[in-house]
DNA sequence: AGAAGATTATTTCCTTGTAAACTAAAATTT
DNA sequence: AAATTTTAGTTTACAAGGAAATAATCTTCT
């Protein structure tokens, strides 16, 4: 039986040898997103849900009006493919554009109330997912993965939303 | 200054809301994944060095007779697109392939002297960048994150060769 | 032996993502 | 104020990667 027909496991060496690939953090990082984009698609591509395309919805949920450019610096997604996202988004009928009167070479983006509905029916289903991931962690370190990605990546530390719930 | 144009720098937020999506493990790991990606992309293109193929070529050049799907399975990268890197690496004169006799389906692969040669000269260029790629965290916290992603992963604790020398 | 099924790799077609050139608007310089 | 530079986003042309169909070989079952 060949594993690439089963997304649920990962790595398969069989003896073999990744000739020190395995002890740096870049590729291990490269193949934990490979195996968690191919769950993510073998679970949730019936819903049509697309990780890149749902974090974005979820980041203009969120904060109504943000610009396109910061958009993109959030999402690390280059400035052309958000503009072909953004587009689609807005065929789909889920994102509105608008160009402010004071600066008319930016493009604020709000979501539409079928946009909201979207968000509202599917991040959950995405939480969930991504919660009951298999993989080789306990749930404490899960955790610790989820803590060193984040200073990994420099993220400050809680969401003024988060802290506000925290509090 | 756009931050786009500083790959040096991940994710920039500045006051805006996440929305949950950074405590979810999956969305973390591509974000890590992109900004390795964009800093392997920025110190090493013009070394001719792209990830995924120096990768396979240090699988190929540890395990000789490697077979075709084999190398798939470790990688995480489908048929189809190693079918195409390895056409292209036997273009370039790196890799050998070879017919068994005892079974013709299967491609064997081997390094030239080129092949090993190019390995050689570019393996510890990107040890050294995986190594030195700046990012939030401690030496010890770096230790951590590939000692818990291996586990993500359910790799084997050590390969045999790393064995050998630590024992 | 012969048919049916499984395995291995390749080809074709399509989607996604990037880089570079381009348009439009605002800010800066002279 | 006119010219230049910078900023924001889009378009275009191309490269990387995946799914599905195909080809070739091997295995299994009768």
């Amino acid at each position: 039986m060949s594993v690439r027909k089963l997304p649920l496991s990962a790595a398969q060496s069989n003896g073999r040898d990744y000739g020190g690939l395995d002890q740096m953090s870049g590729f291990l990082i490269s193949m934990a997103q490979a195996y968690v984009f191919s769950l993510f698609h073998h679970d949730l591509a019936r819903h049509g849900l697309s990780p890149g395309r749902i974090s974005a919805l979820i980041v203009i949920y969120e904060n109504p009006g943000i610009r396109h450019g910061e958009l993109a610096d959030m999402l690390l997604i280059k400035p052309a493919q958000m503009s072909k996202m953004i587009k689609s988004f807005t065929e789909q009928g889920w994102v509105e554009r608008r160009r402010p009167r004071e600066d008319e070479r930016v493009v604020e983006l709000f979501l539409t109330t079928a946009g909201r509905g979207y968000v509202e029916k599917n991040r959950p289903i995405m939480t969930h997912h991504d919660a009951n991931r298999p993989s080789g962690l306990t749930a404490r370190e899960h955790q610790q993965l989820v803590r060193l990605l984040r200073k990994y990546l420099r993220m400050k530390n809680q969401s003024s939303a988060e802290i506000k719930k925290a509090g």
